[in-house]
DNA sequence: GCTAAGTGCTACATTGATGTGGCAGATACT
DNA sequence: AGTATCTGCCACATCAATGTAGCACTTAGC
């Protein structure tokens, strides 16, 4: 629903829910504490998906299909931009700190050749999220396991003929 | 600032143009019909950028690079997210003829050896549109030739290594 | 049976955005 | 000079969404 569209009433929002208008202003003070808490929890889900993938550690191959089908489920279960979230510092801060592991994680990839070397810079780091995006609206059906498959494949060798 | 958010206000809108609010409303009836310009604006340069591809004749690698870096150009030259415009018959209705011919072309680009065969249904045709927006904000400092050949390159073999 | 907590429904004040109309000043064309 | 057009500024009505408050009803636990 806050996915197709981030400025959903919050009349529309109760209605998805099955719940009355009210209620919803019951549990939460104001619109904004009802998105900053929906943006904690992915958050958080993100972080949990970066910590069990091991990015730091585990061998490159392995992380990257990892992380991929962690962050499949996190998108399923959360899909809200956080990117309309940055106003809020704290969000802003863990969000960084998620950026820069994935992005060092990435960085050891190409240094252990398992990605190209001269790409433009930000390039593969920007990919990888819009990838997991996309798998997650277009291809519901598929389950985290192989939707993370086809990221994976797509993200290192395209949809080209080998 | 519309591609930043879709929602943003026509006070808003006029302030970036540089003029006053009235001005805006003085040329564009409301601010639907000014939505609705924009959006013809964005799908005749889609179409004209199809055509100018010949993606039913042209060798199929010449049509994607052509196709890929005309589309970059729509892209930063209107940057608006379609998407939100399908209540419009009329737009809906072009917006699937384009679609249509992306998706022909694609099938005439797996049968004549460019494209693997066996990928998810849809999956090529969903992950072009992507790869093209994301280069187009992504890296704003590339020629749209350069751009294209990211777009085309990442398309076809990914970023992994060889 | 009684209480407490949660919910739906309604009414209401407030705010922000839309859209309209009028007026005055600047620019350009004859 | 005189006129037409465009623009900015201001005031105003309208509408949708936010947030608050009160009342009645249901459910669960003691």
């Amino acid at each position: 629903m806050l996915a197709a569209d981030p400025g959903a009433s919050m009349a529309a929002i109760a209605a998805e829910a099955g719940v009355d208008r009210s209620t919803v202003y019951r549990r939460f003070d104001s619109r904004e504490a009802l998105l900053a808490a929906i943006h904690r929890a992915r958050l958080t889900a993100i972080e949990e998906a970066i910590e069990d993938a091991r990015l730091r550690e585990a061998p490159v191959a392995v992380a990257l299909h990892r992380y991929v089908e962690n962050i499949i489920t996190v998108n399923r279960t959360w899909p809200v931009d956080l990117t309309r979230m940055l106003a809020d510092d704290t969000v802003h801060a863990r969000r960084d700190a998620a950026v820069r592991e994935v992005d060092a994680f990435l960085e050891r990839a190409t240094d252990e050749g398992l990605l190209r070397p001269g790409l433009p810079e930000g390039w593969a780091g920007a990919l990888l999220p819009q990838l997991m995006h996309l798998v997650s609206r277009q291809s519901a059906e598929l389950s985290p396991g192989r939707a993370a498959d086809v990221v994976v494949d797509t993200f290192l060798h395209g949809t080209g003929a080998p």
